[in-house]
DNA sequence: ATTAAATACTACAAATAGGTGGCATTTTAT
DNA sequence: ATAAAATGCCACCTATTTGTAGTATTTAAT
């Protein structure tokens, strides 16, 4: 529901790198693109290397690739990553211990609702955002 | 998935209160209970006094009740009132604009999943909690 | 070789969220 | 009347998140 901005960024990112992954995408064309705030973009750039989801290469001509197939990185993978793990596991209510003592009326609800969404985000990759977008362009293209 | 700690607060002291409505709640006693930092939670009464989910008496002997029906109070209101409007009305990827210009892979099955969440968050209002509290220390009493 | 274009690293600055403490005011009990 | 127990208000502090800027390093083109 409530992302920090850096995850936000993170699945922006990714997200339309996914779209064309034969590209090398440097930080200063994705800044252009996304407008990130720029320092932020390159740390964060750098950040998902060392998380493993992309690769950069040093130099003129360098930038950043992704790591692994892309078949092989679900949102929720990236919102886990990013958040911290079980961000995502935790009482909606907040609640350390159960207020009182056994599952409050959201229990049920909360947790189907909840593993639904899971759900949604782990069976959806980049892969599928990338098949959805060619898809898209070429109805774009017909309709010309 | 994410609240802020404050909303955690919020609807913890909400909760908390829902489960006896004739009482008057005292800063110093929900400190006790809740073990929200005292000062903060002071400050947080006083908020939800003027967002007007409960109401305070001043003097000794004063303290918080609710300040309308608790049926009328749903965990929807709560948390959009505490996060600000529209945080659970915003983009899960936090594009203002969306990425290319239509809607994304994300878009169609994050919209239901959501959706269905904000629903069980729109029906399920204070007085549910209560009544499913009473009924679960019924059942405690039988037990013993 | 030199330069340009890229990332890596790092120390710092700004903004936001979370938390504290004190003093003023109100009400009740004695 | 006075003291005690409560909230209201406010200025400040601290921690975390977000954002900046500069320097060092790597690579490719010339
Ligand atoms: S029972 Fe209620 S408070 Fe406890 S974990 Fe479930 S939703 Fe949270
Ligand atoms: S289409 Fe995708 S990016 Fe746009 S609002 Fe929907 S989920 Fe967000």
């Amino acid at each position: 529901m409530i992302l920090s901005k850096t995850t936000e960024y993170a699945l922006s990112i990714l997200s339309y790198m996914a779209t064309r992954t034969d590209e090398v995408y440097s930080a200063e064309y994705l800044f252009n693109e996304l407008k990130i705030p720029r320092s932020y973009l390159r740390r964060l750039l750098t950040g998902l290397s060392k998380f493993g989801f992309i690769k950069s290469s040093l130099g003129r001509k360098g930038g950043f690739v992704f790591a692994k197939d892309i078949k092989e990185i679900s949102f929720y993978q990236i919102i886990n990553t990013m958040e911290g793990a079980d961000a995502m596991n935790t009482c909606l209510l907040g609640f350390s211990c159960c207020i009182v003592d056994h599952p409050c009326v959201m229990h049920d609800i909360w947790m189907e609702a909840r593993s639904k969404m899971i759900n949604t985000l782990s069976n959806t990759t980049l892969a599928d955002l990338k098949e959805k977008y060619q898809q898209d362009l070429l109805k774009n293209l017909r309709s010309i």
